[in-house]
DNA sequence: CTCTACCCT
DNA sequence: ACGACAGGGTAGAGT
């Protein structure tokens, strides 16, 4: 026989638990969900660790019991069951189901008597039972063979009661609980035990004479007349106490031990649930368990050469790479499919083919794609360009919906309708056992792809089509990913040489900085571990610390400059991590980037990351080279042309958030004051503190642009206190003469937050969306958080517009007119390129051309350029 | 893998 | 009273 293991929860007390363990959640519908999160969490725990072969969750029925008529004050004047639980007792019985687990209640029992009836059944036939409730009366069933899990604080922690734990716990039996509960009585449930006997009275006694029973047999002996007295005056409630106390082994159930039995879950049905309690955690982690999601067979062929019969006007095709980073990765395989037939050929075989690269750069030949921008880098990386790509999943899905979790093709496929992918990971296994499998399965995985491609195109475009977002992919991402391709291919040169001096001065430097840090500290430490920091700044030298983190006292680089002028070590230490960033992320991280082929770095744009329509770089990430303080800046001499004489030349939106939002909220003074080319900071302080423009002082100037920054980003006054240093109050007061300076800005916040309130979405000039469900909340934080989304998201998403309709301008400009400058980055408001000397002229007139006129506002865009031998000269 | 810190627009 | 300004990526420490 198998070895069976028996659980047994407690349903009530588990949720109540799980109730009052967790903060009040609730969904977007306003259903509260913290109880059942809590159940689900704890389940799922107690599950993967504990493999059970047979399960019942118990509940109460109802609230008369079988002890009312031995006492009809029991479980009296307990507080009733708050709404907010009770509402979410049907999701748990729900989910239960789900799950496969049997449930049972019993009129006039509680859950209590159901499991210890089982407990008993499954005892006497030797069977190992697990229950589980927050209620610590269950000890009391804990025998050799079953085990008592009560929940401590929280819902996962769990003590574990076998009968010696109860012995050391308590120094009693199991069985004496029951006596103990007998004379201390249980307040929550209306027992009364014996007045003035607690818990130590009570183990004292029953050490000594067993039993509620015995003792009162042996009454005599007790020592103590206070105590005797008390226990003589209520004798009968105590024997009372201890009946109500014992949990009924012999309840009338119509469940055995054997109808029990657990075949897992319904994957489906409870990630249903989860998805209408809105569980994204459990959501996201279960596409990552899921072993066997796929159900639908597929049929292909696996070629050793592509023939040009195979190959039609319009097909799905998903070129599999072993990694994200197919600039280096392996190519494993391309899939093949045509609406009926699919076909699977290993390697980059196909490239063989001329049949196969001659159909690959005819335009007229169709291609849906999940990632253009991929499939295109690793053909050119082939010496093939891939033209026709007219779909792009990766694209679409994204446009509809920029807030995907995550783009891999089985997770897009589930969000819009297709389960028959497997995720990579299922397929490829994780971390250090990721691993290409055999043929079969690796042909089978990439042909799901390219058939899911192909399902979900008609789905896509009528999304997009209704929501009146087809031309933004079709005009602007579908062909940006083309030409952010050739930009990643094309890659930017680096100086090598430069990085390595840097590096040799920088670590000098380090040394030396670490040595007198050292000294002033009077130890040597890990100035690169806060914690470790932390103790030393605060603890051994004795500064004051002035603000705390989750772990430990925060030595963030704005509350070391507080402390500056305290100890002479905090300045040493501001610049030890100032240089240490440079050396560790930008000079090391950098030069592990550059490709020994070309010593080019080769980022990769996310074009379907970022929930307002901007892009990201990483592998390295080209956005975030420093250029605010001057040393760091140096770092850009290293990014040079790829020809001699050559220059690298760079433009910039010039405030273009500002105009974007001047174009949104047409501001009478904003707007004029764009059009007639004025310093905005400037303008804003005149406005703002009503002075002409000569009283503006500096510090008018400043504080003025950070409202201006704080405005585009959905303002708080305590956000725009952090960064001019100043009180909440008074940064209140800011906003408020800003706002009444420029009333058409006030009413652009509030008509952006009630449109986000109305339709649930906010969209930027080319109408990307956004949805924003949290907008309605009742949370504080979450509907704050969404509301400045709301103001920020339209102006960062229209600005990123711009650009992208920029790019794709300028790439045509520069082909037609026969360049061979070419553009390398982008950097949200910025376009860097390369180019020949020759070509300097033109592109002065060019680019700012273009550029200003992407998208055309009610505000002039302004662009200002600069070129020079290297990144860092374009200033 | 999470946290802290710090780089960019 | 509480919370605590938008969007990103990377490195190092410590669990």
């Amino acid at each position: 026989m198998t070895s069976e293991k028996i659980l047994l929860l407690d349903g009530n007390s588990l949720a109540y638990r799980a109730f009052f363990a967790l903060p009040l959640l609730s969904n977007e519908h306003g259903i509260h969900t913290n109880a059942v999160y809590g159940f689900t969490l704890m389940l799922q725990k107690i599950m993967e660790e504990e493999n059970p072969t047979h399960m019942l969750v118990a509940f109460d029925a109802g609230k008369t019991t079988f002890r009312h008529s031995t006492f009809g004050e029991y479980k009296g004047g307990r507080q009733k069951t708050p709404p907010e639980l009770s509402e979410q007792f049907p999701y748990v019985r729900k989910l239960i189901d789900a799950y496969g687990i049997k449930r049972y209640e019993l009129e006039m029992y509680e859950a209590d008597d159901i499991i210890g009836t089982l407990c008993k059944q499954a005892d006497e036939k030797g069977q190992q039972v697990i229950v589980v409730s927050g209620d610590k009366d269950l000890t009391q069933l804990a025998t050799e063979n079953t085990t008592v899990y009560i929940t401590r604080k929280g819902i996962t922690d769990i003590e574990k009661y076998t009968p010696e734990h109860v012995e050391e716990k308590y120094g009693l039996t199991p069985l004496q609980i029951i006596d103990m509960k007998g004379l201390m009585g249980d307040a929550s449930d209306n027992i009364p035990g014996v007045p003035g006997v607690g818990e130590k009275t009570a183990i004292k006694l029953l050490k000594e004479h067993g039993s509620v029973e015995n003792l009162y047999q042996a009454l005599g002996s007790v020592s103590g007349a206070k105590l005797k007295e008390k226990l003589m005056a209520n004798e009968e409630q105590a024997k009372m106490s201890k009946v109500l106390a014992t949990i009924e082994t012999n309840a009338p159930i119509e469940v055995n031990v054997d109808d029990l039995t657990y075949n897992g879950p319904n994957m489906d049905e409870v990630t249903s649930i989860w998805k209408e309690l809105s569980f994204k955690t459990l959501l996201e982690k279960s596409e990552h368990v899921t072993e066997e999601q796929t159900t639908s067979e597929v049929t292909f062929e696996i070629l050793d050469e592509v023939k040009k019969s195979i190959l039609k006007d319009k097909m799905a095709i998903h070129l599999e790479m072993f990694n994200e980073q197919y600039h280096t990765s392996e190519l494993l395989g391309i899939a093949l499919y045509d609406g009926e037939q699919s076909y699977f050929i290993s390697g980059s075989l196909a490239f063989e083919s001329a049949d196969f690269c001659e159909w690959l750069g005819d335009e007229s030949r169709r291609k849906y794609l999940v990632d253009s921008k991929a499939a295109q880098a690793v053909s050119r990386k082939h010496n093939v360009s891939l033209l026709g790509a007219d779909f792009d999943l990766l694209l679409a899905a994204y446009i509809v919906n920029p807030s995907i979790s995550s783009y891999d093709v089985s997770t897009m496929a589930k969000e819009f309708g297709n389960y028959d992918v497997l995720t990579d990971e299922n397929v490829y296994g994780k971390g250090a056992k990721k691993a290409t499998p055999n043929l079969d399965k690796l042909a089978e995985h990439a042909i799901r792809k390219a058939q899911a491609v192909w399902k979900l195109k008609p789905t896509l475009e009528k999304k997009l089509e209704e929501n009146e977002q087809y031309a933004l992919y079709k005009d602007i991402e579908l062909p940006l990913a083309s030409i952010l391709g050739t930009m990643e291919s094309d890659g930017v040169k680096v100086d090598v040489d430069v990085l390595k001096e840097m590096g040799v001065d920088l670590n000098q430097k380090l040394r030396a900085i670490e040595k007198d840090i050292y000294t002033l500290a009077g130890q040597e430490f890990n100035i690169n571990s806060p914690k470790q920091l932390g103790v030393i700044l605060f603890e051994k030298i004795g500064l004051t610390p002035l603000k705390k983190t989750k772990t430990g006292y925060s030595t963030a680089a704005d509350v070391l400059e507080k402390l500056e002028s305290e100890h002479e070590i905090i300045s040493h230490i501001l610049t030890y991590r100032t240089l240490g960033k440079l050396q560790s992320t930008y000079i090391e991280g950098l030069t592990k980037e550059i490709h020994g082929k070309d010593q080019k770095i080769h980022t990769r744009y996310q074009q379907a990351l970022t929930t307002t329509g901007r892009l990201s770089s990483i592998n390295p990430n080209l956005q975030n080279i420093p250029i605010r303080l001057e040393e760091g800046r140096k770092i850009r001499k290293a990014f040079v042309p790829s020809h001699p004489d050559w220059v690298m030349f760079a433009a910039d939106y010039s405030q273009i958030e500002l105009r974007v939002l001047a174009h949104m909220c047409e501001d009478e003074k904003l707007v004029d004051a764009f059009n007639h080319d004025m310093d905005i900071h400037t303008k804003t302080a005149m406005d703002v503190f009503h002075v002409g423009k000569e009283e503006v002082t500096s510090d008018m100037r400043r504080a003025a642009k950070a409202v201006n920054f704080g405005i585009v980003y959905g303002i708080s006054d305590y956000g725009l206190s952090q960064s001019l240093n100043i009180t909440r109050k008074e940064a209140a007061t800011f906003i408020d003469q800003y706002l009444n300076s420029f009333p058409g800005v006030k009413d652009y916040m509030d008509d952006i937050v009630r449109e986000a309130k109305h339709n649930g979405y906010v969209t930027t000039i080319l109408k990307r969306r956004r949805y924003l469900p949290e907008i309605t909340s009742s949370n504080f934080n979450l509907r704050s958080f969404a509301e400045r989304t709301a103001m920020n998201t339209p102006i960062q998403g229209s600005a990123a517009d711009i650009i992208k309709k920029a790019m794709i301008d300028m790439a045509k400009r520069l082909k037609d007119e026969n360049l061979q400058t070419k553009m390398l980055l982008q950097v949200h408001d910025e376009l860097i390129f390369e180019a020949p000397k020759e070509e300097i002229a033109i592109l002065e007139k060019i680019v700012p051309e273009v550029m200003e006129g992407a998208i055309k506002l009610i505000v002039p865009l302004k662009v200002e350029y600069a070129y020079g031998p290297s990144w860092y000269d374009t200033k």
